[in-house]
DNA sequence: TCTTAATTTGACCACCTGGTCAATTTACTA
DNA sequence: TAGTAAATTGACCAGGTGGTCAAATTAAGA
């Protein structure tokens, strides 16, 4: 049994709580391992004993945001197995919404880790992403297909590649807002409603 | 005459090269002013003797990079002018891709600074890049519209919010296999191709 | 050639980093 | 309660940072 998952929960949490403030706040190079010793009320020694080095840290901060993200996009898929494409696309660009509102400093993390930053894993983390979403929007694109709503003979890569470009944009956007107290002047419904529409009509 | 100015073209030359070497490869907060001046063969004191702190040589930098893609866009907006609108879409993307295929470094300098990073004035930099991509961009579409190349009834801001999203990310793609040694692989056509088809016809 | 002014240098500063480990405190057992 | 084992501490380390400035070098003018 690791050392850190003997701790009580309470510390644990104090710990992680930390740890996801300073990855939040600042990229890898630059997040302290002292800040996070200071805020969550330990010694530096001890996180060390916690987890060895930094970047092991990291893994750990990092792999709890994905794990996050990726049961929110479960869930939402699961439950929207049976709608129509824009309905779909709705709801998924409304749970991105919901996670980015309630978690905040996660969000950040991941943000931070797809569009930037020098993590120690980056390359190889940013292709297993990369693959999980090829898949995961081209599940909901072949179940459109199949379904007639959409035309046959497009290119799935390229749709894929395209709706997974809107998408983060759109919340990484959603996500400055948020932190920037302006999400007010979002109209969230309106910006939905022009995805959908963008994705199956196009500007013509 | 700022001391930087008075210097010959080719010692001039050697401290960009080295700053634009450095700040392209590491973030702001981790590029190292003594990498710089090792890089470029002179004495600290120099450096900071041409730019007083750090972040007036990034300045001087990221203003370098965007003066450059600024020109780079302006020039085939103009010269676009009267295709249509897939057209110039596709020529707007082929300049893109010969600009990071020619100026990585600057390229890459650019991405660090909209995707990530936490650069000294980020948010007003972003601020501005945004105003002027809704204004090339906006002109782009505006033109095809009262050309009838486009549904005069969509939406203005959200679809040159999506043309940025899919352009930007495709060029940051392109970029990153350039660096990746993996561009060979990317058939610059179909997806210019594709971008286009997109744009005008959506999935349907 | 001598003098003065401008330029360049690099040792040095205070501060911060990730990480270590002997010493102390805490918890547990007999 | 005494003794031991485990957990926690924080002073300390080597190495890095942006930035400074007296001193050395170079350039310019008479």
């Amino acid at each position: 049994m690791k050392p850190f998952e003997k701790l009580s929960e309470e510390k644990q949490a104090r710990i992680m709580n930390a740890s996801i403030s300073e990855f939040a706040e600042k990229d890898y190079e630059t997040a302290s391992m002292n800040t996070v010793v200071n805020l969550a009320g330990i010694s530096k020694g001890s996180l060390f004993n916690y987890f060895k080095t930094k970047s092991v840290l990291y893994d750990y901060i990092y792999t709890l945001a994905l794990g996050e993200v990726k049961s929110y996009l479960r869930k939402v898929r699961d439950e929207t197995a049976q709608l129509p494409f824009n309905e779909r696309l709705s709801k998924i660009v409304d749970s991105g919404v919901i996670f980015i509102t309630e978690r905040p400093r996660l969000a950040r993390i991941y943000f931070r880790l797809v569009y930037s930053g020098d993590s120690p894993n980056r390359k190889i983390i940013v292709k297993k992403l990369q693959t999980m979403s090829e898949e995961y929007l081209g599940n909901i694109i072949q179940d459109a297909m199949d379904r007639n709503e959409l035309d046959p003979s497009i290119n799935k890569a390229q749709s894929v590649f395209f709706l997974d470009a809107v998408l983060n944009r759109f919340l990484k956007e959603y996500h400055e807002a948020i932190e920037n107290g302006n999400h007010q002047y979002f109209d969230r419904k309106e910006w939905v409603k022009g995805i959908t529409k963008f994705f199956t009509k196009g500007f013509s």
